[in-house]
DNA sequence: TTTAATATGCAACAATGTAGCATTTACTTT
DNA sequence: AAAGTAAATGCTACATTGTTGCATATTAAA
């Protein structure tokens, strides 16, 4: 199955960042885009049988080096990767917002329209970047226990 | 090397949570208290090397059961272990400080007696836990850099 | 259409983590 | 002190995750 049409928006990415657009990069992207969770490495892994598995990790990695996507792992330590948002650069990146993993469903997701809190961190500490996690019950396992 | 006598301590959180008092869960409790930062998978297996490997990982998840330790994934995706605080108890954390994780060193450090701003979630996000870790540089790398 | 740079597939390997089962050890009971 | 029992360990085998070298195939430019 090869990559649907009409991703001209993931071909220019691959465009801009000079990556050549190859079936199995659009189609991690357009899988990427089509959540609005991060998709972990297992899960991935299976929908892409096809490719081999070294090309899928070369992927994901070529991906977040040039700042288009980025890697959260979750409460048991698989990563997950999400598309980044705009602002993110060739190793440089700005995700410097919520990531929130469901106990249940074990979703991860990008909260990125959150104001964060400032924090003071004690003496000596230099902070370059924060990720903050919360976990807990996400809005779809919610309704579905009640 | 047997550990070291004298860690009447170490035993009495074996005792109290009936759990025998062997030489390697002596050592892997002595080890991780002797530093003020948490001690990563591989530098555990590392010391511990006369110990076997899947012993290793049970003393540790036997640990993380009874509230004695917990876990914390650095920005690699490492396991690093930590011991709790007084509060943690069988399946029940309460380890909700910050970590502060140093790019350079790659240290963890727990940083147990900071204020946390509390956070406010999307519509329908319950929250049960949270980790908030920080990226950037620790005290001892910073002097160093100077 | 030829060419050159890149991406992929394949195979081999390292690291991390789990589980079954035989043996040993720590602690309790006599 | 000796015997008995539950728990812990060592060993082996295995699964999963991730990286790398090299030959081949593909993309995109000339
Ligand atoms: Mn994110
Ligand atoms: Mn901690
Ligand atoms: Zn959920
Ligand atoms: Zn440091």
């Amino acid at each position: 199955m090869p990559a649907k049409k009409n991703n001209y928006r993931f071909e220019e990415i691959l465009d801009k960042h000079q990556l050549k657009k190859t079936d199995a990069r659009l189609r991690v992207l357009s899988m990427l885009a089509s959540k609005n969770f991060a998709t972990s490495q297992p899960d991935l892994e299976e929908v892409m049988v096809d490719v081999d598995r070294g090309t899928l990790y070369r992927i994901l990695n070529a991906f977040e080096e040039k700042g288009i996507i980025h890697k959260v792992f979750d409460l048991n330590g698989t990563a997950n990767y999400a598309l980044c948002n705009s602002d993110c650069e060739e190793n440089h990146h700005h995700d410097e917002h919520l990531h929130f993993n469901c106990v249940q469903c074990n979703n991860v997701y990008c909260l990125n329209d959150l104001d964060l809190p400032d924090l003071n961190l004690p003496e000596g500490f230099k902070s370059l970047n924060f990720s903050l996690s919360v976990t807990g019950i996400c809005p779809k396992c919610g309704k579905k226990s009640k």
